[in-house]
DNA sequence: ATACCGCATGGAC
DNA sequence: AGTCCATGCGGTA
């Protein structure tokens, strides 16, 4: 086996430089060569690999042969397939390495060349046991402690996981992950055929300790034993059927990754087994290198991390683990946790799996049927599911199907949590995203290999990190964003939106006293800008909006983990809901409504009212102390507020100004709220998203997969339909095209002074950043009054003010606005959809207005009304983007094609 | 009409 | 450029 030119990928010719086979298709996976790749080898050769018997089928006849010391066992030292299965003692001679880590004396060879050390794979002996893992599909042998100590080599480059990893086992690495102190051990070799651990997980009572583990895993299981035990222990129907096998590649990672979430509030951990390793300068790995690993980071030259990506490292704290594994004596490695998609959380009832976690993980099928996977929960319930794969593009896609039941379950965990919180009253609309925002983990019990699932909720840490992982191409993130967008922090939402001691879900599957400690025993409220608040979409951020310090408290500002909190000794209070807003002077003003007119009065920013409130008690303004007093705010600067204003606030607003609203014109309500999502793209926070990869799911999403129930059953939710779901989703609607309309205005505006800087008379200068006063273009003769006149005046208006080279400028060719408005390929459908949903939306505006429900809908901003907002207001038009659809596609939607404005002429 | 299945697509990395 | 993966979508039951 000394082989090294050969190409592994190239080749079609087995790795093995005496067999001649041709591999299959899907070449089964050897050593690890000096380039960091895995042998490729033909099955045949790949079976004996696994068995552990390469080095007596091939290397019979080769030199290097040597005896064990304590075993007497003959072990092949002579070539990079054995390098590790042996170990060097200083007195002279070798051991095997079972009887080496039986004895725990030894680290790896220390006088291996560090290529040696991290070329070669695992010992044939603990490939072997895990091999028997893996053959054993239908058999599940327990998965002993497997831990070569090559692995805590970390030092050594790691190259990607393979595909087909199934015999470099690692179980030390979850183990290590641990804390000493909260282990588990595995009691004896005996005693992991045991087969009630499945209740002993859930009712049982053994706790280990770090001598346990020490005795335990850290002296080893001899390889034979397990060889024994793999092939002897009865099949156990309750088990899963295969030895689960953790790429010893994750050892960097998994240490590394390890209490990512937690890191504060990890408790030093003991010296660990892996320490004994580490503490081998030639492994490479020094004391930082410890605690590199141990404070829970990987190590920052990436080694290791490219095995999984960090979003599906596991990140169980401590906490995780201990409630999994607190009664059971079973040792939990955290193998991967996924957040959860919308698709994964919806109805579909398929949970995509990622590629290199269910390769490495789960066991190996070949056809795409895959097969039944069992799976336990942390309640201890046994869920089974289809572990399979669909082809795609020359490669897999492996999913869990059947993972509706519980999916569901889970939800219910999830909405037990919300009754917690806040966030209860707005279950409906929070449940899948409550769910989105829950990462699910798989375990794998040991022993037994077992599989285990549960869901953790995502930490803000967490979420950061994969916000920052996922570098979101848009780049707003800020720390409350990452924080609100995260409903595990709702647990920690007492009812009245704080912080409270005692909230910690004490339903959740997996409870986090982290969080809880860390924050300590004083109500907080995390502190969030009014600027942040406007930008808010969920309903815990609802709420924090309307947080306030008790009466004559001033908070003291704590910072927990990035996030600065208003602590307070008392109980907070729960403010009435204002829009917060700057004057024309500067000043920064609040904009309150009364409970009894509905008028807004404004009052100084730092007020703070009552929930109740009405404009007797506005003692700021005496000439509008009363609900007679005229209203000081225009109905279009209040529409125009909308969008910056807090929306618990702009709910109330929205209810009065829709309280007569025609549900059948909010057909294709959800279409257009979905494809405003989708406009928003770069805009919305990073953190509303569930994943690095799920940028069209949010607060307001009607696909197919946000307006059904998660994972659940029941009906379809009908444009009509009035349920909670539905009237939140329509009430987002609103706030969101409004954003997305003004945004994309001011983009527009942007992009147009541009484009016509350079060339433009000076007139045109003029027409930048018109404030909506602005009405150029409203003696357009050209236009045409499609909806209505409000519709109209408005959409010329801002059509003028931004475009006014319209008649001149081929307006179906805007390539970045195009691309602004629909991030996706399919722009051409997109904005057809958006049109149409558009037309719909205004459609319904116009009846509104015209129904005389409200005076929002104002037409046309007067001049010299309001100018408080005018900043607020700006060129901002909420038309905005039905100027764009019509323009982008004028030929779709003739009845709003507009001519050409006199503003350029 | 609906649910399910399997693959295709395309954005993100 | 290749890979991953979220999810869209067409075919089928």
């Amino acid at each position: 086996m000394t082989s090294t030119s050969v190409a592994t990928s190239s080749s079609r010719i087995c790795f093995n430089s005496v067999c001649n086979d041709l591999k299959s298709e899907r070449p089964r996976k050897g050593w690890r060569l000096r380039t960091g790749e895995l042998a490729e080898l033909c099955d045949r050769c790949a079976s004996i690999y696994d068995e552990g018997r390469f080095c007596d089928t091939f290397h019979l006849n080769a030199s290097g042969w040597r005896t064990c010391e304590s075993c007497g066992k003959r072990v092949h030292c002579g070539c990079i397939v054995s390098a590790y299965a042996f170990a060097l003692l200083d007195a002279g001679g070798i051991l095997c390495i079972a009887c080496s880590r039986k004895n725990a004396v030894l680290g790896p060879n220390s006088s291996w060349p560090p290529s040696l050390l991290f070329n070669s794979s695992l010992p044939e002996r603990f490939k072997d046991c895990s091999a028997k893992g893996w053959s054993q599909l239908t058999g599940s042998g327990p998965a002993p402690w497997r831990q070569a100590p090559g692995l805590f080599n970390s030092s050594t480059p790691q190259p990607e996981l393979h595909s087909r990893v199934p015999y470099e086992v690692d179980l030390s690495t979850g183990i290590d992950r641990l804390n000493v102190s909260e282990r588990l051990s595995i009691p004896s070799l005996e005693k992991k055929k045991n087969e009630d651990f499945p209740e002993r997980l859930m009712n049982g009572s053994l706790k280990p300790s770090a001598h346990d583990i020490h005795e335990n895993g850290n002296t080893g299981i001899n390889c034979e034993e397990q060889h024994t035990s793999c092939l002897t222990k009865p099949q156990d129907s309750s088990n899963p059927p295969f030895g689960l096998a953790v790429p010893y590649t994750s050892i960097d990672e998994a240490n590394g990754q390890m209490g990512v979430s937690g890191t504060p509030l990890r408790p030093n951990p003991q010296p660990s087994l892996a320490k004994q390793f580490h503490s081998n300068p030639h492994n490479g790995l020094d004391s930082s290198g410890e605690t590199q690993m141990r404070n829970g980071r990987p190590r920052p030259d990436g080694r290791g991390r490219n095995q999984l990506f960090p979003r599906y490292w596991p990140r169980f704290t401590d906490q995780d683990l201990q409630q999994i594994s607190a009664d059971s004596n079973c040792i939990i490695t955290p193998l991967f946790e996924k957040m959860l998609s919308a698709s994964d959380a919806g109805r579909i009832g398929r949970l995509v799996l990622p590629k290199k976690c269910a390769e490495a993980y789960f066991p190996p099928i070949s056809q795409p049927e895959g097969l039944p996977l069992k799976v336990q929960d942390s309640k201890g319930k046994e869920w089974i599911f289809q572990f399979r794969f669909w082809p795609n593009n020359n490669s897999r896609m492996y999913v869990l199907e059947g993972v509706t039941p519980c999916i569901q379950n889970m939800q219910l965990q999830a909405g037990d949590v919300g009754s917690d919180s806040v966030a209860c009253c707005l279950l409906p609309v929070a449940a899948l995203f409550i769910l989105l925002f829950r990462n699910l983990t798989f375990s794998r019990l040991e022993p037994g290999g077992k599989l285990v699932m549960g869901f953790r909720k995502a930490s803000a840490a967490s979420a950061s990190e994969q916000e920052n992982e996922a570098k979101n191409s848009n780049g707003v993130s800020t720390h409350g964003d990452a924080e609100l967008a995260d409903p595990s922090s709702w647990s920690k939402v007492d009812k009245s939106g704080y912080i409270a001691k005692e909230a910690l879900g004490t339903k959740v599957a997996v409870p986090r006293k982290r969080k809880n400690s860390v924050l300590g025993s004083k109500s907080k409220r995390l502190r969030i800008d009014n600027e942040d608040m406007i930008e808010l979409k969920l309903t815990w951020e609802e709420a924090q909006g309307l947080l306030r310090p008790p009466p004559n408290h001033v908070a003291n500002v704590v910072s927990i983990e990035g996030f600065e909190f208003e602590e307070y000794g008392d109980a907070p209070v729960l403010g009435k809901p204002t829009i917060f807003a700057t004057d024309k002077s500067g000043e920064k003003i609040q904009w309150a409504q009364c409970e009894d007119c509905f008028k807004w009065r404004r009052l100084p920013s730092d007020v703070l009212l009552p929930s109740k409130w009405t404009c007797s008690s506005n003692s700021w303004d005496p000439e509008r102390s009363s609900c007679s007093a005229t209203q000081e705010l225009t109905a279009e600067e209040l529409e125009n507020l909308l969008p910056h204003c807090n929306p618990a606030a702009s709910k109330k607003m929205k209810v009065a100004k829709q309280e007569s609203e025609n549900v059948d014109a909010l057909e294709g309500l959800d279409t257009l709220a979905n494809l405003a999502i989708l406009g928003e793209g770069g805009v919305l926070p990073a953190s509303s998203q569930a994943t690095t990869k799920h940028p069209r799911h949010r607060p307001g999403c009607s696909c197919i997969v946000c307006i059904q129930p998660p994972s659940g059953k029941g009906p379809k939710h009908k444009q009509t339909c009035t349920c909670n779901v539905c009237q939140t989703v329509k009430r987002r609607f609103r706030t969101l095209m409004l954003r997305r309309e003004k945004k994309q205005s001011q983009k527009e505006a942007d992009a147009t002074r541009k484009k016509q800087q350079p060339s433009l008379p000076d007139k045109v200068v003029d027409d930048e950043p018109l404030p909506c006063t602005t009405s150029a273009g409203n003696s357009s003769p050209n236009q045409k009054k499609v909806v209505s006149e409000n519709l109209d005046d408005d959409t010329n208006r801002l059509k003028s003010s931004s475009s006014p080279f319209k008649g001149q400028i081929d307006l179906n060719i805007q390539p970045e606005r195009e691309e602004e408005l629909s991030p996706g390929s399919d722009s051409g459908g997109t904005m057809r959809l958006l049109q149409d949903a558009t037309d719909k939306y205004h459609r319904q505006q116009s009846i509104l207005s015209s129904s005389g429900n409200s005076n929002i809908e104002v037409t046309q901003t007067q001049p010299g009304s309001g100018t408080e907002l005018e900043k607020i207001n700006s060129s901002i038009d909420l038309r905005a983007s039905h100027r764009d659809a019509d323009m982008d596609h004028p030929a779709i939607f003739p009845i709003k094609t507009f001519a050409p404005t006199s503003a350029t002429g």
